[in-house]
DNA sequence: ATGAAAGCGCTAACAA
DNA sequence: TTGTTAGCGCTTTCAT
């Protein structure tokens, strides 16, 4: 292996010269910044970064964790939090964790050793040694935030849909069109935000003093598969609901399938809405009506909070809630969807200033 | 910072032992160990993984590098990568280039500044240095895979699939059920995957003597939009096509949502064939035809190699080609699909010795 | 079984 | 502007 040491001995300088000439070269003489320069082409010179890291303070590294990485909800997530990050000279990685806890802690431990500096969680699964620390009533043992998945914000700020919210949004969108009999296909309620999506349904079948009837509430997983298996046990139901209202579009997608191959048309019979709004939503047949969760702005917020954080910018465990957006297409209303799909909202720029 | 002076100091040793206690417990005397791990759990000592590692040749750590996150196609050979590469004690850390050199630059730069050990890419597109290093006639400067795009072999080894055969294979199938007008929506046409795959489409239709026709093929770049594009400038044409053949499963929707759009019936008026087989594609009204990959054996023999490749035992420049299969469902033959899908194949077993 | 000491490759005072 | 030197936190001989 090449070193510094080699570098500095072949051009002539000392190995503080060829360290000046990588990190600032103005102050080096040109000409003996030139024969470096070759030297470290001629000898095919890399620096050892984790020499250099040993005497920086920061990485400029960050890990996302995502729970799946074939679930496309967090694509869009990660993308723009890319776009920020690099903005910002910070390199990502993605670890994905299958939800569980031992990779999770493995990509954690990367932060507490010191390989990277932070972590942006999209899901809701804590570090082991954060619990433990916060358990303990230390205080954060590293930098992280979490992104669309609600937990105990005293673990680190949070930037959130309204998810309770939506779910009415969603729910009232279907009576609206005239719809009754309004099922809903949750995720697994063991999560907090489907519970919230789950109340938000209630809620909101209450306010419309719409009666709630248990036989409409089946439990999914967030899957296509498990979507259609909950729609299969709906239909299976003495008294078939009017509407679905589906916690995420991938088991919206399933619910269209089992609807379909029931013989039954969508909206005619059964009205669909999603939750997400996936890009394979608006390639549905028919095109799928969802919550569009703001996946741009939740990307780019959690990276400008995280980079904060490592800032000691200290945010006091704060909650940052971004609006959702319901997009209506033809699975929820009858005719041609002849307008297309509105634009993504715009950030709120307070937000942007605020974490700028 | 706690360093691991601190512990030695606390614990009274000196710091090798320390070190000894959590690298070689065994052969520590157990009273001092006892006191060094109370130490450290006093001092909340967490050892820099950076400074570990200057001292240490390998790090047990790769990079997947993945043109796109939010393409599907690419989650189940990452996944496969990753559990081939617990088990062999790597941590697998993912990077996103959206095809962009100096993204992919920037990861592949992590391997050569030894921050990681090797590169998985699923992707055509070269680390510069790699090209570079090439040109030059020098050895290869990283230890890097291929899994899935070709690529000049001399760059490293690859593990692929026949797209040739692949494709004749899904164009021989549309044939068998009685298409004669047999349209190919292709991915982008720099590709050399795509190339293949549209040679395969036309030895086949040669073979079968039926006429080529410029008119039915359209380019797509693999998204959902570009294959609902393509297809609607097929259904534009004088005369229609009576099936077509997508490159890709996620163009295949959208050449489903084309044709739907238009009112015509699939398989009855178009049938429709895929490749990949996302998914998705098991879930779509018709359920889709298609091509799978073989996503599992792929991500594991991908991982082996470059194991074998880390641990200097030379695969000389070696190709594995790996069999796909044709999966028929209800897009492209009429009636209810009524068999499930197959079965993924196992692996081929002289492939898991040879690089066990 | 243990510890002193010599680095790993690099950066950053400090001196010149 | 340049070079000398002292570490960064850890592992690993080599004595003891």
């Amino acid at each position: 292996m090449v070193t510094i040491r080699d570098i500095a001995r072949r051009a002539g300088v000392s190995i503080t010269t060829v360290s000046r000439t990588l990190r600032e070269p103005a102050v080096v003489r040109p000409d003996k910044r030139e024969r470096v320069h070759q030297a470290i082409a001629e000898m095919n010179y890399v620096p050892n970064a984790i020499a250099q890291q040993l005497r920086r303070p920061r990485h400029e590294t960050v890990i996302v964790i995502v729970p799946a990485i074939d679930n496309p909800f967090f694509a869009d997530i990660v993308q723009n939090i890319e776009l920020v990050a690099h903005e910002r000279g910070y390199r990502v990685l993605i670890g994905e964790t299958q939800s569980r806890q031992d990779r999770l802690d493995h990509y954690a431990d990367m932060v507490t050793t010191r390989l990277a500096d932070g972590l942006i969680l999209l899901g809701a699964l804590l570090p082991s040694q954060m619990r433990d620390a916060r358990t303990a009533g230390l205080p954060a043992p590293l930098p992280l935030v979490f992104a669309c998945e609600r937990s105990d914000s005293a673990y680190g700020p949070h930037v959130v849909i309204d998810n309770h919210g939506a779910a009415r949004t969603a729910v009232a969108h279907l009576i609206a069109t005239g719809c009754r009999r309004i099922a809903t296909i949750t995720g697994p309620l063991d999560n907090l935000l489907c519970q919230d999506r789950l109340a938000g349904y209630r809620a909101e079948l209450a306010a419309a003093g719409l009666p709630q009837d248990p036989a409409l509430v089946a439990e999914g997983d967030f899957s296509l598969g498990s979507g259609r298996a909950a729609m299969l046990r709906l239909l299976a139901g003495a008294d078939r609901p009017d509407a679905v209202f589906c916690a995420s579009d991938q088991m919206a997608i399933g619910a269209l399938q089992a609807i379909a191959a029931a013989g039954l048309a969508v909206p005619g019979d059964i009205a669909v809405v999603g939750f997400d709004d996936l890009p394979f939503g608006a390639f549905t047949v028919p095109p799928l009506t969802t919550i569009r969760q703001p996946t741009a702005a939740i990307g780019a917020t959690a990276m400008r909070m995280l980079d904060a954080l490592l800032h000691g910018r200290d945010l006091p465990e704060r909650t940052v809630v971004l609006p959702h957006q319901l997009v209506v297409r033809a699975s929820s209303v009858a005719g041609p969807p002849l307008a297309p799909d509105p634009p993504a909202q715009p950030e709120p720029p307070d937000r942007q200033e605020t974490l700028a």
